[in-house]
DNA sequence: ATCGGCTCGCGCAA
DNA sequence: TGCGCGAAGCCGAT
């Protein structure tokens, strides 16, 4: 039988987790977990291309797994959402779909012996849970198992180390701009599965224990169709003055797409292709260039923070300036301490920071621009730094729909402790060299009476 | 209204 | 080894 390695492409995309010879099998066996997507999907490319030249179909396998750490039903139900689109969407590919609840340890590895798979193939995933799985699913698979990279622009092979800031790794990902802003090929499996098995996903939500106390979020909507929806309103309305408007809180100006992004219901690479067609058609090359530097130069500094520091949801994970700085300043007065549930109940004596932290609970999101602040201000108001940080992450997995995130671990380490910033003096109570960012610095970009307003306003009604 | 200075450490030039 | 410069700030001088 032939060695995995020997016929798969060559590309720093593609990584044998588990190498070895082809089994015998009936199949290739696709495991969707961070790119839930039929399209734009590397890993399902290479999972076609392989079954292609083996003459063997391919099936798609999700796993809807109760034990993600800090699951919500707001999460699963947007996620679920997303998971309903995808028998049709893989069907146009000729591409077979199995849903099953269960960790995946145990799931792929019995149905790769089951159906029987000649090889798995996977996606990626930068973040501690979906390492750990593929750690424990290759451990345990008898066929070889390859993992592609499908939801970074620039592959992470070529940024080996931590980056340190948004300025040394800009230069290095614009190198390779030119070869990977293209669109992908979607081809098409030639040997069709017919198989369509497995409960309807949000239904099969209502058996899971998950966080109830969290529910979906009225009006928005998972999935492919309604992330393309809302990707083509951002180009028509937010787009053309988007460098004049993403710190604007006021103004519905930025993309709002990290959701469908955190899913891998859309691809960057998708929305990074639309925003610079819409260049060609007038749309203000400053702006398109504001635009990329989010999705692109920030986006995947945070996904390099998560996959090279092991620590990136922890305070260990800031720089050690940052720490060094907190430290001087840990005996400093706090005017008041609250506890995590005052923090989750919107109960401090900050209206603008209570503001946010409803925003937060009702719509599962917030405008960056407060989410730094929001951040930041945890500093004076709990006991320790580590206590700001931890509480900074437990409050932004239990309400973001975009919660659990690279870009979530990546905004806290930097609005506490300086990650990915620099230091600001002069040194100051509680923060010493961290940036400070207070309400001077939100009413030079918008009117924060009004947000506080509209947020109260929303709440009330 | 705009501007420099404040500190730290990286990356590059020398 | 030196030098320029930086995720979204703040203060005070002009």
């Amino acid at each position: 039988m032939q060695a995995i390695e020997q016929i798969l492409p060559e590309s720093p995309r593609v990584t044998v987790l588990r190498p070895g010879a082809l089994g015998a099998g009936r199949a290739i066996l696709l495991w969707v977990q961070r790119a839930q997507r039929a399209t734009c999907n590397h890993a399902a490319n290479v999972a076609v291309e392989l079954a292609n030249r083996l003459r063997l179909p391919v099936i798609a396998v999700f796993c809807l797994t109760p034990s993600y750490p800090r699951a919500t039903w707001r999460a699963y139900h947007f996620m679920a959402e997303g998971l309903q689109e995808m028998p049709g969407a893989f069907s146009r590919r000729g591409i077979g779909w199995i849903l099953r609840i269960g960790e995946p340890e145990e799931v792929i590895p019995a149905l790769a012996a089951g159906t029987p798979a000649a090889a798995v193939v996977t996606d990626q995933d930068p973040l501690r849970p979906g390492r750990l799985w593929r750690e424990r699913v290759a451990a345990r698979l008898s066929v070889p198992l390859v993992a592609v990279e499908t939801d970074v622009i620039v592959p992470t092979a070529y940024l080996p180390k931590e980056e340190w800031a948004p300025r040394t790794i800009r230069p290095k990902l614009r190198r390779h701009l030119p070869h990977e802003l293209v669109p992908v090929p979607e081809p098409v499996a030639t040997v069709p599965a017919r198989v369509r098995e497995g409960p309807d996903p949000v239904a099969a939500l209502e058996e899971l224990p998950i966080d109830r106390s969290v529910p979906p979020v009225a009006g928005l909507r998972g999935g492919a169709t309604a992330g393309r929806a809302r990707l083509e309103r951002f180009i028509a309305h937010g787009l053309p003055r988007y460098h004049e408007q993403r710190l604007n809180a006021t103004v519905d100006g930025t993309s709002r797409l990290s959701p469908y992004l955190h899913f891998g219901q859309m691809s960057p690479l998708q929305v990074a292709l639309a925003a610079l067609e819409a260049e060609r058609n007038g749309v203000p090359q400053a702006a398109v260039e504001a635009f990329l530097d989010e999705l692109i130069t920030q986006r995947e500094l945070a996904i390099n923070f998560c996959l090279r520091n092991p620590a990136y949801d922890q305070y260990a994970g800031l720089p050690s300036w940052g720490q060094e700085t907190l430290r001087r300043h840990v005996h400093d007065p706090r005017p008041v301490i609250y506890t995590l549930d005052e923090f989750a109940a919107a109960a401090t004596h900050d209206r603008v920071w209570n503001a946010c932290q409803r925003q937060m609970a009702t719509e599962g999101w917030l405008p960056n621009v407060l989410r730094m602040y929001w951040a930041k201000q945890l500093l004076y108001w709990t006991r320790t730094p580590e206590e700001a940080h931890a509480i900074a992450v437990e409050l932004n997995d239990r309400f973001f729909v975009d919660g659990r995130d690279a870009n979530g671990y990546a905004q806290i380490a930097w609005s506490i402790g300086g990650r990915h910033d620099r230091p600001f003096p002069p040194e100051k109570p509680v923060i010493g060299l961290v940036r400070p960012m207070g309400l001077g610095a939100l009413r030079k970009r918008f009117d924060v009476a009004a947000y506080v307003a509209e947020i109260e306003r929303r709440a009330g009604s």
